[in-house]
DNA sequence: ATCATTTGGTAAAACGTTTTAATTGCCTAC
DNA sequence: GTAGGCAATTAAAACGTTTTACCAAATGAT
């Protein structure tokens, strides 16, 4: 059964032409008549011609391919990042490959390394700390990158991004607004600038309020530990924190961890205390009484991040070093934040 | 900066030997002296040489690439499948290229037409209805494909999956054990073969505890109805089947819908009407009062897709036609299904 | 009529590898 | 000492493209 691709040659043979005309007419290069056009298109249709991706690549150093390296596709935000991404690259003739890091820097090395064996044309990468180096020197050797979710600070490198800092502090307003004053905040120990951002966010939003600042209404949870231990720990941080009315949780997954805790201490939602969490997901807009979260614009920045890789790739010489964009957050008010009806 | 990507013929220049003994050495190939090969490999090393995959693609005819066609990589089941894909991927050396469909027929056609320009070495996919003939066409053509998720009866194509239909009969059980008896399934109208096997499940269970099985009990939501609209079928199905006290959900996102049902007609779970989905996620297990679900072995499934493509691939004469893997699920009991107390 | 230009087409090199078959020198056996 | 065998190395072909440079024939200008 095993019939045989068809190259470029045999079409040749087939049409009694010589390859270089082929290829021409298959790529609209050069100057051939339109009997002979026709005649090759024809028969390379009807044997379902399709250039070997690997010859070309080889050939013209392009692989029609771009690679995209994220924490985890398994997430709700990178999902559908993935899916628009690939959308996107597809309509330019892009296939996207794909790898995750799962937050293990050598992993990310490697990523990097083995996709760099001109196997793609161009990154979309969430960074991470000590992928500097890694990926700096990518754009040294002009290969395009767009990072996502998070940028180096005080390197040139394109990136696109939710407002992370602007974000926070619309949430701590927003608890404000429904009369809430004694804010705490949970957060990861990653090493994320993104996560560093928001509590500056909270921060600001907090002295801008004239509310107390004190160091003691942030918990920060250190990146190795489990979801048990991350349960545990959030319990024990509300339970030490009596005048705490109100929680921000920095990230998604803080978020439902944080309201197992809250469920676990019988604790109710938002008269006890009040919540919101960054990452909209399902949970959030089911869990009773609703949660008010920081919905990502996921769309938006997947979007934005493959225009900017594709007009890299497309147009050579084009400067993105100075592409900083921050994309506005939408903040979606639910039970959790309803305005505080005594005291 | 830019340095040029170095060559093996680079490497034969900078070692006063010829490309062949260079290309022996570093594959482990002919017999080259102990002195030679370690000059080659100490060059090869300090300039980091990285072999050109486009031509070793082109040379060998292996890419090292394989594909991963899924209907949609959003949801919790595949990002998890994929996370391990990936990883066990990677031990053998292999990169994932990675494509969703969102259940579109022809975009999945594109997808296995694209991918075998030569571009892929074997291929993970979720099949969908009215794909049998592409995909028959790569089995046809030897090229190793492993089924997920779902499979087509009749064709001998190796397939792994969860075990639906027992799956769904435990369902119906936990149901019974705990005291209901007029139970109620939604399902979705996709054509997959696995919500089928779900469906005969139920209606066994049904039958084999002598339960009434109308076909009233059932509702079918169309494939193309959006979640609002899913939402309000499910109400008005909740409502019209007074007698039913026990629903049960054949996928996720149904799931999901329903709880949001049942919230907005302020029944209580398990009290009012007893749940259970397939498809464990995070909603189910915090939402109260925790909702029952069926587990899907989503590590166990990848793992054996993978090592079965593996396989394929390794030992070209393996003749995998006839695998069959219908892996347990795992009942995952809460709060949706406590025994009924009273009549 | 002659030279310049355009038009339609092709031969051949190159991309970086793998692999087959050949070459060289050396050793062993008779 | 010569035929055969083995060890170490390499030349060259091939994979399927793209592209440069060239060629022949036809057209146009003088």
């Amino acid at each position: 059964m095993m019939k045989k691709k068809i190259s470029i040659k045999d079409i040749a043979k087939l049409t009694d032409t010589s390859i270089t005309t082929v290829s021409f007419v298959l790529n609209g290069k050069g100057r051939i008549s339109k009997e002979i056009s026709k005649k090759i298109l024809d028969v390379a249709q009807k044997n379902g011609y399709e250039p070997n991706r690997m010859a070309v690549g080889l050939r013209t150093g392009v692989s029609k391919v771009i690679g995209l390296i994220v924490e985890s596709i398994g997430g709700p935000f990178f999902g559908e990042m993935a899916k628009v991404i690939e959308e996107e690259a597809e309509k330019g003739g892009y296939r996207i490959i794909y790898c995750s890091t799962n937050n293990n820097l050598q992993k990310g090395k490697d990523m990097i390394r083995m996709l760099s064996q001109q196997l793609v044309d161009g990154y979309i990468i969430t960074p991470m700390k000590g992928l500097e180096k890694d990926i700096q020197n990518l754009v040294d050797n002009e290969k395009p990158v767009v990072l996502i979710d998070g940028y180096f600070p005080g390197t040139n490198i394109p990136h696109v991004l939710v407002d992370n800092f602007a974000s926070a502090y619309n949430a701590v307003d927003c608890f404000v607004r429904s009369g809430y004053k004694n804010i705490g905040m949970v957060t990861a120990d990653l090493g994320l600038i993104q996560l560093n951002d928001r509590s500056l966010g909270y921060k600001a939003a907090l002295k801008d309020n004239k509310l107390k600042d004190s160091s003691k209404t942030v918990l920060k949870i250190p990146f190795d530990m489990d979801k048990n231990e991350g349960v545990e720990a959030i319990k024990a941080f509300i339970e030490k924190q009596k005048q705490m009315d109100a929680i921000f949780f920095t990230t998604n997954y803080l978020g439902t961890m944080g309201l197992q805790a809250i469920k676990d201490l019988k604790l109710s939602i938002p008269e006890d205390i009040a919540v919101i969490s960054f990452d909209d997901n399902e949970v959030f807009s089911l869990y009773p009484p609703g949660i008010t979260t920081i919905q990502q614009p996921t769309y938006d920045i997947a979007k934005s991040a493959i225009d900017i890789l594709m007009a890299q790739i497309n147009t050579h010489k084009l400067d993105a070093s100075k592409i900083d964009l921050q994309i506005p957050s939408k903040l979606i008010e639910r039970g959790s934040t309803l305005a505080k009806v005594s005291a």
